[in-house]
DNA sequence: GCTGCATGCGCAG
DNA sequence: TGCGCCTGCAGCT
């Protein structure tokens, strides 16, 4: 489920919940067997990159971040990868919009209390609602319970303890995250520039920019009216900054909110005449009115352009899919300016925050 | 209950 | 380039 900016939420929740203090980790599902070796030890610190998130963990709180002892705890969600917290009022609470879940009442199960307060008889405690007592699903790779609260991990395509090299290596691999003050723009222009892949593609690659997934890929190159086919090498180096630039301001909004949205108000008002306008040519399926209104083209194949009424398109590259419209996304030329429109628009009028 | 799909990635060939 | 893997869930029967 998760692009950058979710695992970037993932990470200030574990710093805003857990970090600091003892942990007690485990693995209920039985294959993170290293696990053991990390338990009762210092939760130092989070921090992501990418879509990867990294935790430190250490013998002590009075200990640097690249000591030797420290133990990197590196988790990459994949496709189905998630993080539930469960814990006292107000734990990870500000980050759980989003891709970081918390329990609901329903959907847990809980160990009676030991204290006795049962007083309703049906073997689950009174005290349901607190996280203490909660059983892992026994899908769980990873617990990590803290003194106000815990994080489970299920489904990740990597859950393993690295030491500082390790994480190293992992990092080295990767292109600039566009949510780090230390990411170097440049490294990403120029690897555009010099490739002659097609933009779609240099785009999900995370050694060139780390932390896009599809949704950001078909939004960012709508918001550039750019040709995913396009090869990099035909690209003027305005427009690959103006997509960097661009990609920064979603990144940002979508790490502080816990959505991707990438539709300007404008647009998405545009929209609904498109729609009726289909619905007067005589189609009443309700159903091809897309409640969702974030999106230019991402999962709107075959509804048409929010923009020109173009059918959107989709097609497999490189294993994944693509999406774009064919009116709009006409740019090829190395000359090319960036023309997209300037994200800071586009929730400047939602009420409210979050 | 079953099937297919999904905001990924690493590996073999 | 295709496949396997990790899991949850919507949309079928």
């Amino acid at each position: 489920m998760p692009e950058g900016h979710t695992v970037h939420r993932l990470a200030a929740a574990f710093r805003d919940g857990l970090v600091g203090g003892p942990v007690r980790t485990s693995s209920p599902q039985g294959r993170f067997t290293e696990a053991a070796q990390i338990d009762r030890m210092v939760l130092l610190g989070a921090e992501a990159v990418g879509k990867h998130l990294f935790l430190a963990f250490a013998p002590s709180d009075d200990v640097d971040l690249d000591a030797p002892v420290v133990r990197w705890v590196h988790v990459h969600l994949g496709l189905y990868g998630s993080w539930t917290f469960a814990g006292e009022p107000g734990f990870a609470v500000l980050h759980a919009i989003g891709a970081p879940r918390v329990r609901v009442g329903e959907q847990e199960s809980a160990l009676p209390e030991p204290d006795g307060d049962d007083d309703d008889g049906d073997g689950r405690g009174a005290g349901t609602a607190d996280w203490r007592y909660l059983l892992p699903r026994p899908t769980t790779r990873l617990r990590i319970q803290g003194p106000r609260g815990l994080a489970d991990l299920t489904g990740p395509t990597a859950c393993e303890l690295l030491d500082g090299a390790g994480r190293q290596a992992i990092i080295d691999r990767l292109g600039p995250d566009p949510l780090r003050e230390d990411a170097d723009p440049e490294r990403f222009v120029r690897r555009v520039l010099a490739s002659c892949s097609p933009i779609a593609t240099l785009l999900m690659n995370q050694q060139v920019v780390a932390g896009i997934g599809n949704i950001y890929r078909a939004e960012l190159l709508f918001r550039a009216r750019l040709d995913p086919f396009v090869p990099g090498t035909e690209l003027g180096r305005g427009l690959v900054e103006g997509i960097w630039e661009d990609l920064v301001e979603l990144m940002r909004y979508g790490a502080r909110t816990g959505r991707i949205v990438t539709t300007q108000p404008e647009h998405r008002l545009l929209d609904a005449r498109i729609m009726e306008r289909t619905r007067q040519n005589g189609d009443d399926d309700p159903t091809v009115v897309p409640r969702e209104q974030s999106f230019y083209v991402y999962h709107r194949q075959t509804l048409p352009c929010r923009l020109c009424g173009t059918e959107v398109r989709s097609q497999e590259l490189a294993g994944r899919t693509v999406y774009w419209c064919p009116g709009c996304q006409k740019v090829r030329s190395r000359k090319a300016a960036w023309i997209g429109q300037h994200p800071a628009a586009p929730w400047a009028l939602e009420t409210g925050d979050d």
